[in-house]
DNA sequence: CCCAGCATGTAATATGTTACATGATTCG
DNA sequence: CGAATCATGTAACATATTACATGCTGGG
């Protein structure tokens, strides 16, 4: 596994699931899979262009009569085995970066009303996000077939989790620095 | 905030706690605030450059007897004042990057049992996390003066939350893949 | 003498982000 | 006609990662 290329196979992954444009991809990132990959929107078509080279998609021209014409973009069989090796690859590590929890660190250099603030920033952050992944969850549990949605339901617990856990970090957080005297 | 550069300000924020070599940076940033801010070190000597040329810090040659000699930084009070500014500005969002997820999303080109495979790495690696932070917060506890150390417990109290709601996960996400017939 | 740890750096490559540039079509 | 949405892309810049390069010192 000498390179990572994941945000390539982010949109492999997507084209797994049936045909899309760049234009759809830079949707589908961000709505499918935004809670957790985020992608930068500026790399989609170079990265087709790359996936197009290796002859992992193929593509071709869908006229449009209401909209512009655009390039539709499909596995190949090449590509479908490519990502399923890549599944089956282990997994390296993203290591973390909060910028946060750095703010709180340093703590000493600063004020406890000031990280209170910052604190009650990410607490609303994060009610914004488990309110988005709970109303997703919903959404795919009406209009589910069943199967396959297990796995997008597995990746929306797993953020929803996350969020509640840090919610409960926020609520003591803010306790404690509120109570104590500088 | 047009620029980001939070590395350096990581660094700025480890001088302000007192002077260090490039070399004592590198083991700090890995030790004190590496459960939630890594650092590439290859880039640790050129930020301490840019950090000088702004004036932020200073260095004086340490002659050392038993030890190749080295450069020690400290913190200027333009470099003080900087950090402090940085500590109060608003945050913006780091958008999340989780390989598993997407290895649990495209489940359907997989298997449960290779997803299950992934996620018993992620629990040891987790369970591995949790032991340090735990080790970590019980070693600051019994050398605390009482007061500075508030800042570190919190940031590894968020950790630890976090890791437990991800440990959490892990477990029922590995019974209901293993339950279920592919 | 060799290895481990201390110490500082560079080069090459890969990746990511921001802003810009262009143009079609529909709807009000 | 102007704004919104669809559609595809480039240029410039910023940042990060990997590998390499060098040299000191102490201890086995």
């Amino acid at each position: 596994m000498s390179k990572q290329n994941t945000s390539e196979y982010a949109l492999l992954g997507l084209l797994t699931m049936g045909p899309a444009s760049g234009y759809d991809l830079r949707r589908k990132t961000e709505q499918q899979i935004g809670h957790f990959w985020n992608e930068s929107y500026a790399s989609i078509y170079p990265m087709l262009k790359r996936l197009l080279g290796r002859g992992w998609v193929e593509r071709r021209q869908v006229e449009q009569s209401d909209k512009p014409d655009k390039w539709v973009y499909s596995v190949t069989d090449e590509g479908r085995d490519a990502f399923r090796q890549w599944l089956s690859e282990e997994i390296s590590p993203i290591p973390p970066r909060n910028i946060l929890l750095m703010k709180v660190y340093f703590g000493v250099e600063s004020s406890n009303a000031e990280l209170v603030r910052h604190i009650e920033w990410y607490r609303s952050e994060l009610t914004k996000t488990l309110g988005e992944n709970e109303s997703r969850i919903a959404q795919i549990k009406q209009a589910s077939d069943g199967s396959s949605s297990v796995y997008q339901l597995l990746t929306l617990s797993h953020s929803i989790h996350e969020t509640r856990a840090m919610l409960a970090w926020c609520k003591s957080a803010i306790e404690l620095l509120s109570q104590r005297q500088e």
